[in-house]
RNA sequence: GGGCGAAUAGCUCAGCGGUUCAGAGCGCCUGCCUUACACGCAGGAUGUCGGGGGUUCGAAUCCCUCUUCGCCCACCA
């Protein structure tokens, strides 16, 4: 280092600065110690003894993946529930919000199949037994994870409810249900097509096949017909050429009817096969007739069945041509065996195009693999009977979705619905509970809620079904099997039914859908009465943020940067209800600084407020019959406007919340807190604040109620900054906690448009004086004179009451009162309020007449044009005669307003010596 | 093939059962470290509210249509 190089300077010093981590965890920690998440008792519930205790509030939580690390999906479902939790927990209701996770089948069992893969092992290998114990050793060690995180986004959930979906507690219940339905014949077995995942080696239902549009090819293929000629058959998968079991054409297509009952031999398999007619073929599609593939093709599968054709499966479950194809095929994957027939059908001369073709091709939802349909053995759930009450609960407007649309989606799915099939050849989750005996003579079944050891009914030996269930047949069940369901439990009684469910979109069908059914046919009611669908979380380029995209944000990451309450603000005000939240992970700053710096805001606010109170300070009450009550004539006009704003923003954040308009109500604080109290009222009561100035006292006790109102206003959406700080405000006893207090109440003697009209006007005027310091380059520290002339009472009262104040804001060292409006001889600076009022701003040689003039002169003519409008809508006998009176007379009062204006500005021109 | 959603300041979005609705935050420009906060303060610029029609006294806001994105559903091989 160069001895003699310049000193860097020195960093300025930060002045204390809200620093969250730290105090974050720790809160938490002590609202968890202390059970504040836990429903009230209908005793503790803080309500007047003479109104009703409050039914309970229950929120359904989606229980998250035990494997599942937090992401922003998370960040955003997760702070809008617990925003409403905390909103109703506040307005006094017994508030649960009850978490837990889900066991995931093909999810979990996909992540410990990965662990064992590394010592090149298969589950296979390892056995079942083995392996299941792997995974729950797995789940032991990490399932606690998610949990741990959900806590730090502050979700005031209760943890000594939590519950798994795979815990002896609920395994009873799936049990109970399966064997209901099982009972009931809404669940039945039966050999059909189902999505099969070659990679995962299952079953999957419909809606975890995700169909996405791929570009393929429409090969058109000669099928040689014993009787001499050819058929032409389309088809975009042509491997499965090899299983066909016959040629089907529509019984009206002409082009075909004499060759309906003749016999084709099967390329490549040499076999022969017929040519049936099925109505449900379609003669515009392809070359109007369609090979048969009954074991592959769920089309198919029911055309066969319908001329009894045998299905011919030719796939081993890893989706390779099985030993019932030639030799050569054997062995070979799907997609090299269909390369391999195109190049043998090409060289036989069948092929006669392969034409680019764009269609829908089935994915595995949790490994992508291409879905591969099936013939094979499984369990399904009858759905019609069931979706039949859910469709019915939406249509009687007892289920509702919020936004709206979301309920034609589900009911559209509802009208549509297919039977669900349910078992899944994984071994990770519940065993369905089925038993077969074994005994030639015996071969009974049963379904059954205890483990059976024996045959009931001949006492032979029996064997358990292999299979597992879908994971979301218990997922479905959780909104009342965690509260100890089939048992009739305290818990099932206070808090079943449950209010709302928050989720995203993406699980309508998987759970939502199913939750209703399930809750409605095993309880008889509603799991739920609102749905609130979220956005989902997108970068800029609006793809949805994955893991596997490696476009995704993580949670923890922001909230060490930048402190949980600024992601939750993120979170609510960054986007309306419903619609998708679009984050940069490029540019964490511009997504996420807004909320830290708001918190820093209310950091310094409370800094501010808290070290001018005063230790010996206990604030005096605004209304009631207390003997220190603060008069209402000993408010200043700010007072009274500063009171009136934090009244209306009790009523617009409390609507706000009780229609989910969750941002709104965050926007609505923050506009409130920053430009209403922080850049206004704290500037005016500076004077009054410092020291032991004249109206101290009253100014303290405004501003600390106000913060104090606006702090449990904003709680449900950043509830660790502003418990900080609302424990330090005075009159707070050691155990408060802000999550417990009382929801604020909009008070109508608050209410002052008076007030509210005055106090606009001031600020006004001080804008207009500042933006012609601005303007002229005034230093900042120079005061300047100013002179203002008004018609309008208000303005007067304004600068009878608040002369001082304004002057100071707008650092005047005279504001002085003129009936005349050129009463300074100099030359002036001039501004003309809304209301007529003009002020002019002294500013000797910094004064460019002209410019001064061209001003005024823009500012006439955008008022006589304004004026001339105006005019000509009241002119207008329709309008008058159509609008409602109140438009009409206000209206009226816009044009008199105008004109006095420009009455005004007329005369300052006139003064200023301007050219007309 | 159906259905849905979105198109508003450079960016992310509010506003949409019609008449102070053209807004917020970020970014940008100018000036300020004014003892709560530079994660700040004050002032300022920016938009024929996707195009075109229509309804109306009046439309970003309702209707129709077109364009461009995005999503969901669907057994046309």
């Amino acid at each position: 280092m160069k001895p003699d190089a310049p000193s860097p300077p020195s960093p300025p010093s930060r002045p204390p600065q809200y620093d969250p981590p730290g105090l974050e965890t720790a809160l938490y920690e002590e609202w968890e110690r202390r059970g504040l998440f836990r429903p009230r008792s209908d005793e503790t519930v803080n309500r007047p003894t003479d109104t009703p205790t409050p039914r309970p509030y229950v929120i359904v939580m989606p229980p998250p993946n035990v494997t599942d690390r937090l992401h922003m999906g998370h960040g955003l479902n997760l702070t809008v529930q617990d925003c409403l939790i905390r909103f109703e927990r506040m307005r006094g209701r017994a508030a649960a919000w009850i978490p837990g996770t889900d066991h995931a089948g093909i999810a979990t069992q996909n992540v410990v199949e990965r662990l064992i893969a590394a010592s090149g092992k298969t589950r296979f290998d390892v056995g079942r037994g083995e392996f299941v114990a792997r995974v729950e050793e797995y789940v032991r060690e990490t399932g606690e994870t998610i949990l741990r995180q959900i806590r730090v986004l502050g979700a005031s959930c209760d943890w000594s409810r939590e519950y798994y979906t795979l815990s002896d507690r609920l395994s009873r219940a799936v049990r109970e249900v399966f064997v209901d339905w099982y009972e009931r014949d809404l669940i039945y077995r039966g050999k059909y097509i189902i999505n099969w995942c070659p990679r995962c080696l299952t079953a999957l239902s419909n809606e975890e096949a995700e169909k996405e549009d791929e570009d393929g090819r429409l090969w058109r293929i000669r099928y040689p017909l014993e009787q001499g000629g050819h058929l032409v058959v389309a088809t975009t998968r042509p491997e499965t050429m090899l299983g066909d079991t016959g040629v089907a054409v529509h019984p009206d297509d002409e082009r075909y009817r004499h060759q309906v009952g003749a016999m084709v031999r099967l390329p490549l398999a040499g076999r022969l096969i017929p040519v049936v007619a099925d109505a449900a073929v379609d003669k515009d599609f392809g070359t109007g007739a369609v090979k048969l593939t009954p074991a592959h093709d769920p089309l198919d599968f029911e055309i066969a069945q319908r001329h009894g054709m045998e299905p011919l499966d030719i796939m081993t479950p890893e989706a390779r041509m099985s030993e019932v194809v030639p030799e050569r095929f054997q062995g070979l994957d799907r997609f090299e065996a269909r390369e391999r027939v195109v190049a043998e059908l090409s060289r036989l001369g069948l092929l006669e195009s392969a034409e680019p073709h764009r269609h829908a091709v089935g994915h595995c939802y949790r490994c992508g693999t291409v879905v591969e349909p099936r013939l094979s053995d499984q369990w399904f759930v009858r759905m019609k009977p069931l979706a039949e009450p859910a469709l019915a609960a939406y249509r009687e407007g007892r289920l509702r979705f919020v936004p709206e649309r979301w309920g034609g989606v589900y009911a559209q799915w509802m009208e549509n619905i297919r039977d669900w099939c349910i078992s899944r050849q994984l071994w990770w989750g519940h065993r369905i509970p089925v038993w077969y005996c074994d005994l030639p003579d015996c071969q009974t079944t049963f379904a059954s809620r205890t483990d059976l050891a024996a045959c009931p009914d001949c006492g032979g030996p029996l064997r358990q079904d292999e299979d597992v269930l879908d994971t979301w047949f218990s997922s479905q069940l959780v909104p009342f099997t965690s509260l100890g369901w089939p048992d009739r439990t305290p818990d099932l009684a206070r808090f079943y039914p449950g209010d709302v469910l928050v989720t995203g979109p993406d699980i309508i069908f998987f759970w939502v859908a199913r939750m209703v059914m399930s809750g409605l046919d095993c309880t008889g009611q509603l799991p739920f009465g609102t749905v609130y669908l979220t956005g989902i979380v997108r970068d800029p380029e609006h793809r949805k943020m994955s893991k596997s995209l490696g476009n995704g944000i993580d949670p923890l990451d922001v909230i060490a940067r930048y402190g949980t309450d600024a992601l939750r603000y993120t979170a609510i005000a960054g986007a309306a209800i419903g619609s998708d939240v679009i984050l940069d992970p490029n540019d964490l700053e511009a997504s996420f600084a807004p909320g830290r710096n708001f918190a820093n805001k209310l950091w310094n606010v409370g800094r501010l407020i808290l070290s001018n109170l005063g230790a010996e300070y206990e604030s005096r009450p605004l209304a009631g019959h207390h003997p220190n009550v603060i008069r209402r004539e000993e408010l200043t006009l700010s007072d009274r406007w500063i009171v009136a704003r934090c009244d209306e923003t009790v009523r617009e954040a409390t609507a706000a919340f009780e229609r989910f308009r969750l941002n709104d109500a965050a926007l609505a604080v923050h506009g409130f807190l920053w430009n209403d109290l922080a850049d206004w009222y704290l500037e005016v009561i500076k004077p009054r604040l410092y020291g032991d100035q004249p109206g101290g006292d009253v100014a303290r006790a405004v501003v600390t109620r106000t913060f104090d109102v606006a702090l449990r206003l904003l709680h449900p959406v950043m509830p660790f900054i502003t418990e900080t700080l609302w424990r330090r405000l005075p009159g707070r006893s050691p155990g408060d906690s802000i999550s417990l207090a009382p929801w604020p109440e909009s008070d109508r003697r608050a209410a002052d448009a008076t007030a509210l009209r005055r106090f606009a006007l001031l600020q006004q005027l001080v804008g207009a004086i500042r933006a012609i310091r601005a303007e002229y380059g005034v230093p900042p520290g120079h005061e300047v004179r100013a002179t203002v002339a008004t018609p309008s009472s208000d303005a007067r009262e304004v600068l009878r009451s608040d002369r001082t104040t304004a002057a100071r804001l707008a650092k005047v060292s005279a504001l002085e009162v003129s009936d005349d409006h050129a009463e300074h001889a100099e030359a002036t600076a001039n501004a003309v309020l809304p209301d007529g009022t003009s002020v002019s701003v002294p500013l000797g040689d910094l004064v460019d007449q002209d410019k001064e003039c061209a001003r005024l002169q823009a500012e006439v003519e955008r008022l006589a044009g304004a004026i001339r409008a105006q005019v000509a809508k009241l002119g207008n006998e329709q309008f008058v005669a159509k609008a409602p009176a109140a438009v009409v007379s206000r209206e009226r009062e816009k044009l008199t307003a105008w004109r006095e204006q420009a009455g005004v500005l007329a005369e300052k021109r006139r003064r200023l010596g301007c050219a007309v």
